[in-house]
DNA sequence: CGAATCCTTGAACACCTTCAACAGGGGTGG
DNA sequence: CCACCCCTGTTGAAGGTGTTCAAGGATTCG
């Protein structure tokens, strides 16, 4: 598959930390100079991976939290049996990685669903370094609590909701994150397989296929493969039953 | 209802934190006498809930993260519609209040299921002091992290296990825990009653009730109400079909 | 003792899954 | 370039699991 989504920024790996876009979504520590310079210092390193290639695998120490630039990514449980459990997909702006800081070993696999660029965040230089990066730990702390935030609202979803409502939640979500990045609310290439997102939502592979069709007859959206154009945006997120709060967005 | 929970420490206040068990548990700082002096001013304060009581609501400002000392608490996200969803029991041991570092407000609320007793850490406190505090915080972001790999495998356990398989994951991980406490793993009292479990785990309150009585006529356990006595742990934790890693204990 | 709450059990029903078959694209090799 | 194959996605039918509705029993507390 090629990288049909297209890039809002230059390929150019010159870019200055502080002209990404990603910088004040992931990592916004306020206008301090010193603490500018310091993750300059600390996001310096990139990595580019392949779709199909893991950007790292269950077992593997914690050396990285990472930040999407561009691509997706989808991290993975891995269960007895072999069998896998989706646990989240990433988009350019947003972390992963956190849940290795406690056992300082990965406990899911990262997998790249397309060409995906991400900054690779050493965690020893977040941990070790004194209390000049004390605003970005702070920032570290608030992120992780927001995930945590989010896993609750995710579990709310898996809890209560109908199929229906999961996975208009799940496009309304993926609708806000793509618009957040500068992209089109309405029309978007998902990275992931109907599979993936039954995988992600608790449901079958083809309860989402009947689901797309159920919205398209519905004249919601049209769902070609992975091309999606959300006609009513209005009817899908009344149709995901979420709070308005955008917070949600990230969570699922 | 009275306070049922044997208490495994002496309800005089003036313990000594490193005497605390939840000292080990909850901020395991190592052998440093700094930190623990820290901590010992840092947790100094104490708070008794009676049961119905809350510990917090939503959308108070965050000013203490908590960790439980004895008794239980539920926390619950209010949901649109008034109706609310539970989001997690905490027991003796277990911190709660991490998720609103991201906000600095209380999204969930916390309700004391039982008379309790809870540490108060002041969240400025951890949050403001320089390096010395630094592998306090490092242990807060462990426990963050904790949480998240808990609230991740609480989904798969949303996603596709059926409803007996999340009720014996539920009853195995209360054992695991009230036994770290060093209670019984065989036999105690819960606190949360059948709807709020059913609530918890995504399923109907007469499933639960449906679930113990099959449970009981399997010779699994023996529920009267709250009282459980678990006769086949083996049986229990096999219905589970957890991995037997005991951090899933704390997830569910 | 009465009331309210919690728990239990039964029956009908709805939703989603599972099994099955087929369609359609995309990539590969001839 | 075309044919083929494999993988992904779609659609249908049957069946199972859990919900909902309903009623009754048990326990606690005023």
């Amino acid at each position: 598959m090629l990288d049909t989504q297209p890039s809002p920024e230059s390929q150019d790996d010159g870019i200055a930390c502080k002209d990404c876009s990603l910088f004040q979504l992931c990592l916004p520590v306020g206008p301090g100079e010193a603490d500018l310079e310091l993750l300059k210092r600390v996001t310096k390193r990139r990595r580019l991976v392949r779709r199909g290639e893991y950007l790292y695998r269950p077992g593997e120490p914690l050396v990285f939290i990472y930040a999407v630039k561009s691509g997706s990514v989808m991290s993975t449980i891995l269960l007895e049996g072999g069998s896998r459990q989706v646990s989240g997909f990433h988009l350019p702006g947003e972390m992963l990685g956190t849940d290795a800081i406690n056992a300082g070993v990965h406990g899911c696999g990262a997998l790249a669903l397309e060409t995906t660029s991400v900054c690779e965040l050493p965690f020893s230089s977040l941990e070790d370094l004194g209390d000049v990066v004390s605003s970005v730990q702070r920032q570290l702390l608030r992120i992780m609590s927001k995930q945590i935030l989010h896993d609750q609202m995710l579990q709310v979803l898996l809890r209560k909701r109908s199929a229906a409502e999961r996975l208009a939640a799940f496009l309304a979500s993926l609708s806000v994150r793509f618009n957040r990045r500068g992209f089109s609310s309405q029309e978007f290439n998902m990275s992931m397989s109907r599979e993936q997102i039954g995988n992600y939502l608790g449901l079958a592979e083809e309860t989402v296929s009947r689901l797309f069709s159920r919205f398209q007859e519905g004249g919601v959206l049209t769902a070609k493969r992975k091309h999606i154009r959300i006609h009513d945006l209005e009817a899908l997120h009344a149709a995901a039953r979420l709070p308005k709060d955008l917070e949600w967005a990230n969570a699922i």
